[in-house]
DNA sequence: TCGATATAGTTTCCATGGAAACCAAAAGGC
DNA sequence: GCCTTTTGGTTTCCATGGAAACTATATCGA
């Protein structure tokens, strides 16, 4: 009958810990520019696929479609994002930047790499490579390129 | 002019996609118990501490008070947690435990003892105990002992 | 001691995201 | 070719948490 474990002792807890602080800095900097961090990521994956449909955006982002059809609304409200019909499917859209939106998108990076240079300043290159590998050893063993979602 | 950041070029990347899925592990485990992750840190903390103000608690699961509140009034309904004044103070408050909420701590660490091991069973104990080092160092360095607020 | 200020807690309002119900179109079975 | 089932997307409802306003008490300075 040993005493419950405590919450420092378990690795999930620094890695929420410094996960939360890493994000929530780095939505300090979005703000800035009137972005928050899910329509940083929309933006950024869309960037480079030229044009998603709201199931796949969904996938890739570990949201669910109803979480993307809002967060698209929000972004076409603001001119950064389109909206078109599928050519193929009658039900199908196809979500694609704007310029406007397209524009936008390497302010964010630069700013996703000033908070990542910011964040793990404490950490050597050798260690953030280390860092890196061990996450992505986790990532891949837990099945997640992709999505954090159920 | 070099191409934006990819999202996965970042740490902070990796490091809220494993956390996410972590957590959302977690919380999963917990629901069958009826408990959610935010629940889970106030029990565990009051367990230890036997009665806080509610602003302390907040300070320390990186909450506003005004979360702390709400989250104070869920489990006094399910009868985990008592809420009582404080004797110094005519504004203060205590929250302490009820035996049923103080009796509930040892199965929800052990469900986080369980995800823990699940979560990072593709590391060795070696890499966890390098993975602990470097989200530490990182923790300290920003200044976190406790809270991502702010 | 009284008035100004600070502090503890709560409340209200808002934003985000999940779950589930819902609608329309496509695909499959016969 | 129909009827059922599946799939893509949206909508509705709910829960959680932040920000800011608000109340009551305490503290500080003159």
């Amino acid at each position: 009958m040993t005493a419950p474990s405590p919450l420092t002792a378990h690795l999930g807890y620094w890695l929420r810990l410094v996960s939360n602080h890493v994000s929530a800095r780095f939505a300090e900097r979005l703000d800035r520019l009137g972005i928050t961090v899910a329509e940083w990521v929309a933006l950024r994956l869309l960037f480079d696929a030229d044009s998603l449909p709201p199931s796949q955006l969904a996938a890739r982002m570990g949201l669910t479609r109803g979480a993307v059809t809002k967060l698209a609304d929000r972004l076409r409200a603001r001119g950064l994002l389109a909206r078109s019909a599928d050519a193929d499917d009658g039900r199908g859209v196809r979500l694609a930047l704007t310029e406007a939106g397209r524009a936008l998108v390497p302010a964010l990076a630069e700013a996703a790499d000033r908070n990542e240079a910011e964040a793990f300043a404490a950490l050597s290159a050798e260690d953030r490579a280390l860092l890196h590998g061990l996450l992505t050893r986790i990532a891949t063993r837990q099945g997640l390129t992709a999505p954090p979602l159920a």
